[in-house]
DNA sequence: CGTTTTTGACCCGCGC
DNA sequence: GCGCGGGTCAAAAACG
């Protein structure tokens, strides 16, 4: 089985190609070469491209913005008003595939799912199940094209990873293995 | 039995 | 103020 890590990245995740209730939706295949081998860094769209089981070629792509929201007091059960302002980091990216739900390595509790309007799929709300660790991610399946899942990360873990221990240029060098009309090891 | 999912209610910001 | 859209809560169910 294998994995891919972005740990170079502040915010890191991690995919790998197998996971417990079904079998390889992805993998890697390479990045596009426009894209410096900086990869996902701050301020700059990736992409790669992964494969499906069926051998089919996927889009990667990353976004990345700051939000600036209030943070704590929700309602009025709260009797602390804070209303200090935090900036969360946000990076969005999409990819093809079956599943919803891309192992990147952390642990995850789902807290809600809602309909959105003009969409088909619903989207799917989930936050890091480490203690103290208050990032959130969205997944939401793409109406006009529904191979596409859609990933939003928001805010930055306060803690690391337990799984891989990839660095990102093992990683790279893996993609560059395998090329682009290759098919999928698996 | 601890953890996660499900799901309707609730909350909040915003436009009218 | 009201309704709408989207995000979250929380209780119960499901899960392992």
């Amino acid at each position: 089985m294998e994995s891919f890590t972005f740990s170079n990245y502040q915010h890191p995740f991690h995919f790998s190609s197998s996971s417990s209730s079904s079998s390889h939706p992805y993998s890697f295949l390479s990045f596009e070469d426009h894209h410096p081998s900086s990869g996902l860094v701050p301020d700059v769209d990736a992409s790669a491209l992964l494969a499906n089981e069926d051998g089919s070629n996927v889009v990667f792509d990353g976004k990345r913005s700051e939000v600036t929201s209030e943070e704590g007091n929700r309602g009025a059960k709260s009797g602390k008003t804070k209303g200090e302002k935090a900036k969360k980091q946000r990076y969005a990216f999409q990819t093809r595939s079956r599943v919803d739900i891309l192992d990147d390595g952390y642990r995850w509790r789902k807290y809600g799912q809602k309909a959105v309007k003009n969409n088909k799929f619903p989207r799917s709300y989930y936050r890091c199940t480490h203690r103290g660790c208050s990032v959130k991610k969205q997944v939401q399946r793409l109406t006009n094209d529904e191979d596409v899942v859609v990933t939003t990360y928001e805010g930055v873990h306060s803690h690391t990873i337990q799984k891989s221990t990839d660095d990102f240029e093992h990683i790279l060098s893996q993609l560059h293995i395998y090329g682009n009309n290759s098919t999928a090891p698996f």
